[in-house]
DNA sequence: ACCTGAACACCGTTCAAGT
DNA sequence: ACCTGAACACCGTTCAAGT
């Protein structure tokens, strides 16, 4: 009764928060959403697409700044990108995911190379510093997000790594790189 | 009788070549061994060790070269890598996930990071680089194999995508940020 | 337009028991 | 040391049918 994709994302959304990405699964979402299972392939054609959709919502919040200068630019919505993904439990797994398989129609690699380009990067080297600052961020987030739910369960101990500074010591990498293609030695 | 680790992780790496990560069932697993599903379990505590020991097998081929210049060998080591995962269809999603649940026990990006510090390079940029590097060859090799496999299955055609070119520049614009740390403007 | 009933063809894992 | 029999508690997905 009245249930939406818009509704199926949000209970998506809080189990990932209270439970885990083992626990999204389309029976327990039905359940979440007060409906049997196969009511749901209705909305979704298999849980695949459903999990599409969700990586879009949470990408789609990140905002690339057209103004500034491009490394500031870039290196904020790569940030931007990292909190959204730490707001939601095990989101980086599933925008990873949503990536791999094209079923996400977000592309935010492509508006950072966009971005790069109009900040005056060449093109090879705006491409090169869009695919790294988003699978690093990809990448370390599922880390991250992996260690955190391990932890929530008991299993393991904390790691004990700052995974912030990782982070931000390989952005810096990063960056430096494009910028040394335009300030030649 | 006689079914050792080895020959459960060489049948796995069989299945991954003749069909793919979705078909690398313990019970498929099993049924190629020749044994019933629970026999699995004598080798190996779960599903998840079993694939992290055979990640293990796969970076383990992966050598760091000791000598010639810093840039050279890490540059080198990426990409044998990226081979290395190529030779085995959806290798990378394995590799990445046992990384991510630290059940893998071969480092290889410790590694990298050691051989940039031999090579002089401050400790924040040497961490900042093994951990880009490391990232960029899984993420972008996944979504290599994860389209590879949508092609085999003819559930999508070919992405028209340069894989190579992608992992080419953008290891080269994070190989220039660490460069730009020894060499200042 | 949106959902249910009922089923199909699977999973990972455990436990006691066998040799 | 290594494996089987039997079971438990699940999965994603399909199809016809209901309202």
């Amino acid at each position: 009764m009245g249930n939406s994709r818009a509704d199926i994302l949000a209970a998506a959304r809080g189990i990932l928060a209270e439970h885990s990405l083992a626990d999204l699964t389309m029976r327990r979402l039905a359940t979440e959403v007060g409906v049997r299972p196969n009511a749901l392939y209705w909305h979704f054609p298999d849980k695949q697409t459903m999990l599409a959709a969700l990586a879009d919502d949470i990408v789609g919040r990140v905002r690339v700044d057209d103004g500034g200068e491009w490394d500031t630019a870039l290196a904020g919505a790569t940030a931007d990108l990292r909190a959204a993904l730490l707001s939601v439990p095990d989101s980086a797994e599933v925008v990873s995911s949503a990536r791999a398989s094209g079923l996400s129609s977000n592309d935010l690699s492509a508006r950072l190379e966009q971005r790069a380009r109009a900040g005056g990067l060449p093109a090879p080297v705006a491409e090169g510093l869009a695919t790294a600052l988003v699978q690093l961020t990809l990448g370390l987030t599922i880390e991250e997000q992996t260690r955190a739910q391990m932890e929530r369960l008991g299993v393991i101990g904390p790691s004990g790594r700052d995974f912030t500074g990782e982070f931000t010591r390989a952005v810096r990498v990063i960056v430096d790189g494009a910028r040394s293609a335009l300030k030649p030695r």
